[in-house]
RNA sequence: GGCCCGGUAGUUCAGCUGGUUAGAACGCUAGCCUGUCACGCUAGAGGUCGACGGUUCGAGCCCGUUCCGGGUCGCCA
């Protein structure tokens, strides 16, 4: 092994061309791949910016010669040599051109055979690629994506500074609030007994910075939640989180969408026509069975509940009598994907997601098959067939249930489904606002309402009045972001009068002393002059997911936990000393178990 | 916690109805090769078929349990 002393990098090896020749250059890298033909070596040299051959020929010293011909893959190596036009130009590489014809090599680290190739696009498992994810991290696919994470994120920081945004940081060990998501817990050592608790967002910070009158905030905030994950949620993430004082919900999306519009401008030079479109929460429900629909096809839902409010179907006839609905999207053109076989399997997803079942049409070249056909006459088929618009060829699925959230809800989802199955082209980049989402949500299971968002989130002004009298009249002065189909932020505006904050716990349920003990300090912080404000918070790795269009968080982030919670490089979470327990005052597992 | 899918050389996979010594490609090792660039040619090494138990004359294959990975529902104010 051989030291770096006395050079210094020319530059990254992705970046000769063919002006470069003559050039006398010092590179570093890892050995892509030796190819040995003989009386002549080539060796692809990598780094983050690409590739660039090293050329081993009769004019190499001997010594240097046969130094190549021990390189094997992944090794450190330093080249200093001359850059010359190829005899033989690679079209496929932006530095194919050229090579450089080596007259010094330093091997700075020999490396053992990888696990797996160090390659673009690779279909290594990803287990193993998370094992060794320091070798993931080398493929150029991976380079790419967090070369340009960190693009957005600088863009980011940029669009913020420039409207006056102040990046403040705020604490990482906070007091736990059980709301809402489960926190992860760190005991304290010094008040044996008592925990902090990592945040959910930085929210009540936010909020008393503007008490504090930073006026316009915004961080690149991490923050932790302790549920379990999916293909786009890590429990720990990144937030790009933001609060303005003196605004209601216009100014706020005007941020928001100018921000989105600028990041896109600056790192994809995609041109986002703002402004954005918008949609009330109810409509996105009754239109798309989401309140975060993918609007880059239609397959929207339809209402035929009067149509088939007396027809002889009773599925249909007592859910609408229980004061439900029948509803249905119309799968144009899918009669031969959706075979009885998949239209079963669309039945056992729906059962899946709480659906009593669901009735079908299917308009074929031989005529009209369909689930619940003979309950109608033919004269109410036909009307309902020329109600929805469907034509030979097409598939139509009904729901019907008393509860018409689950309704649109299943629909909602059978509506992805089968844009999935029928391979519904979903090109580009989607964003709308959704409005107005409802203040509370009836929780079946306690026989509660409960709110849908955080309780400081304001009522719109014409629904104050109904806070207690009729829940269900209250909207939110809130709003999502949705970027094809995926909540890609949400935010609200924050309620800062004491009065209406008091009666908002109380429609929650909780009595003033309770409300007091967990919010008191943001409550007390309101009595001393807090300005109207609100703001939202964006998922960073969800923009950049969408962005370069990365099937999984993981892909987007550089050390990510799998489904179980672990990191599979480090294997944490681990035990730890009984030592480190009882300094910090908590049982071992065997102690614990021992007092049950 | 529920449901679904997967686990066979270093890697990606094939493996018939349960039947002799478990195969391929890439990678790896060695030799040959002066214009390759996924170099080529030749030879070779490499396996606890995730683990445990069961059924069977016989299990990579069937059954049970379990571990690991993925997707999803619950959950994520």
């Amino acid at each position: 092994m051989e030291t770096i002393q006395g050079l210094k990098r020319t530059r990254y090896c992705g970046e000769f061309r063919r002006e470069h020749a003559g050039e006398t250059v010092t590179v570093f890298g890892w050995a892509q791949r030796q190819r040995d033909l003989g009386q002549l070596i080539f060796i692809d040299l990598r780094d983050r910016s690409g590739i660039v051959q090293l050329a081993f020929d009769e004019s190499t010293a001997r010594d240097v010669f046969e130094k190549a011909f021990t390189v094997r893959g992944e090794y450190v190596l330093a080249a200093v040599g001359e850059v010359r036009v190829r005899s033989s130009i690679n079209n496929e590489i932006p530095t194919g051109e050229v090579e450089i014809a080596v007259s010094e090599l330093r091997i700075l680290n020999k490396a053992e055979t990888p696990p797996f190739e160090i390659l673009e696009n690779s279909n290594t498992a990803e287990a193993m690629r998370l094992k060794y994810r320091y070798l993931d991290l080398r493929r150029p696919d991976l380079q790419r994506n967090l070369l340009l994470r960190h693009k957005i994120a600088k863009s980011t920081r940029d669009y913020f500074d420039s409207q006056g945004f102040v990046e403040l940081e705020t604490p990482i060990l906070v007091r736990s609030t059980p709301e809402g998501a489960r926190d992860f817990l760190v005991p304290s050592r010094v008040h044996k007994g008592e925990f902090y608790a990592l945040p959910q967002s930085p929210q009540l910070y936010k909020q008393l910075s503007m008490v504090a009158g930073f006026d316009r905030y915004f961080q690149l905030a991490r923050c932790f939640r302790d549920e379990d994950l999916r293909a786009d949620r890590q429990p720990e993430f990144t937030q790009i989180d933001l609060e303005m004082s003196f605004v209601d919900v216009e100014d706020v999306l005007q941020i928001g969408e100018g921000f989105i519009s600028h990041v896109f401008k600056d790192v994809l030079d995609v041109d986002i026509p703002l402004p954005l479109a918008r949609m009330t929460y109810t409509e996105a429900m009754e239109r798309y069975g989401s309140d975060k629909p993918d609007t880059r096809f239609d397959m929207c839902l339809q209402d035929v509940s009067e149509l088939v409010k007396s027809c002889g179907f009773g599925v249909f006839t007592s859910a609408i009598e229980g004061g439900g609905s029948v509803r249905a999207i119309v799968a144009k053109q899918a009669v031969s994907v959706l075979s009885r076989k998949e239209i079963d399997k669309l039945t056992e997803h729906a059962r899946g997601i709480g659906a009593k079942g669901l009735a079908w049409v299917r308009l074929t070249d031989d005529g009209i098959a369909s689930s619940f056909g003979k309950f109608l006459t033919e004269d109410e088929m036909s009307a309902l067939l020329t109600a929805l618009g469907a034509e030979k060829g097409d598939v139509v699925l009904l729901v019907a249930d008393t509860a018409t959230k689950l309704v649109l809800s299943v629909l909602g989802a059978l509506r992805l489904e089968v844009a999935e199955k029928l391979n519904i082209p979903r090109e580009g980049f989607n964003l709308l606002w959704i409005t107005e989402f409802p203040f509370f949500e009836w929780d079946t299971e306690s026989q509660t309402w409960v709110a849908m968002h955080h309780p400081f989130t304001s009522p719109l002004d014409e629904c104050i009045p109904y806070l207690e009298s009729d829940p269900a009249r209250v909207f939110a002065k809130a709003y999502d972001l949705v970027l094809n189909g995926i909540e890609l932020a949400s935010g609200s505006i924050r309620i800062t009068n004491p009065d209406l904050q008091k009666q908002m716990f109380r429609a929650l349920g909780l009595s003033d002393e309770v409300s007091y003990a967990k919010f008191g300090y943001l409550t007390d912080a309101f009595k001393y002059g807090a300005p109207p404000h609100g703001g939202m918070a964006l998922g960073l790795d969800r923009l950049v997911m969408q962005m370069l269009g990365a099937a999984t968080l993981r892909d987007v982030v550089a050390y990510p936990k799998v489904q179980n919670m672990t990191e599979l490089m480090t294997q944490c979470p681990s035990s730890v000393d009984e030592a480190q327990l009882t300094e910090l005052g908590l049982a071992t597992l065997k102690e614990a178990v021992s007092e049950e």
